[in-house]
DNA sequence: TCCCGATTGTTGGTATACAAGCAGATGTTG
DNA sequence: CAACATCTGCTTGTATACCAACAATCGGGA
């Protein structure tokens, strides 16, 4: 996975940690593209939110998966031309637009989710399992 | 830094590496981007490689950078259209294009170097230094 | 020398990501 | 109840990010 012409010791230091989350990041996006079907890391993201929690207005769902409303609205579009979820307005708030999982929603999402694991297994794969529990949680402190 | 509405035990573990990479980098973004002004994550990488580097093809600028042809391209005619870039045919291979810092670019690029490391402590705050280079180590081998 | 595979840069299309500004609906407070 | 701040969703503009397809160029081998 690393790049000769990416020099490990003497790229500037000011960078790295910066640098390196984004190629992490990068590298889990690539490797979960492959691994799960027909949905992008943040399209499965807000699926997931859907089917823990059911019905949510769209900036509520976009809080949860950490996406402004710009790009949920987005994401919400095209999980719609998928037919993923379906959105109607709240008839006790009409500022809210209602987002849920439809049936084949729930299925794809059910079917996604131990591809996602493989996924998570793949971009951990360079750590042992100690050292992966241990970036887990250091990780979690830095979002 | 943590969200009320994102549940740090429940949430699916399926997906947290990846959902907390991608929210690790979108506040270390943010980050740096109130600590540097003037440049993005991408175009401060750009400026720093050619800086250590000297004039590099515009693809071989991108591989150094972790971006592809079409990104970099991008990147590069933003770096151009703010003086801080200049390219030209290479005249030995004239499949490429030789991009190279202005003055302006290098001044900038000093500047910002320490802006850059302030960026980076910022988002390591969290973390006790012994964490912090943990992490950095473990962040490393997943590139 | 001719051919052919590899590389470079460009283009078009799709998908995040965020800032800023907007209108409509809501809720609170004087 | 009326003024006001807040919230929601939308829109525009800018900036990554990657895929796929393409033309021009280069390099090596028959």
């Amino acid at each position: 996975m690393s790049d000769p012409d990416i020099p490990d010791q003497t790229y500037d230091l000011s960078t790295q940690v910066g640098f390196n989350l984004r190629r992490a990041n990068q590298r889990h996006v690539a490797i979960f593209t492959r691994h799960v079907e027909g949905l992008t890391p943040t399209q499965f993201a807000a699926l997931a939110r859907l089917f823990e929690r059911g019905a949510l207005s769209q900036n509520k769902l976009g809080r949860l998966t950490a996406m402004d409303s710009a790009t949920i609205k987005g994401v919400v579009e095209r999980l719609k031309t998928k037919g993923l979820v379906t959105s109607r307005p709240d008839l006790n708030d009409q500022r809210l637009r209602l987002v849920e999982l439809s049936a084949p929603g729930k299925a794809l999402f059910e079917r996604a989710e131990a591809q996602a694991l493989a996924a998570r297994s793949e971009t951990v794969a360079p750590l042992t399992a100690e050292e992966a529990a241990l970036f887990e949680a250091l990780l979690a402190k830095l979002v």
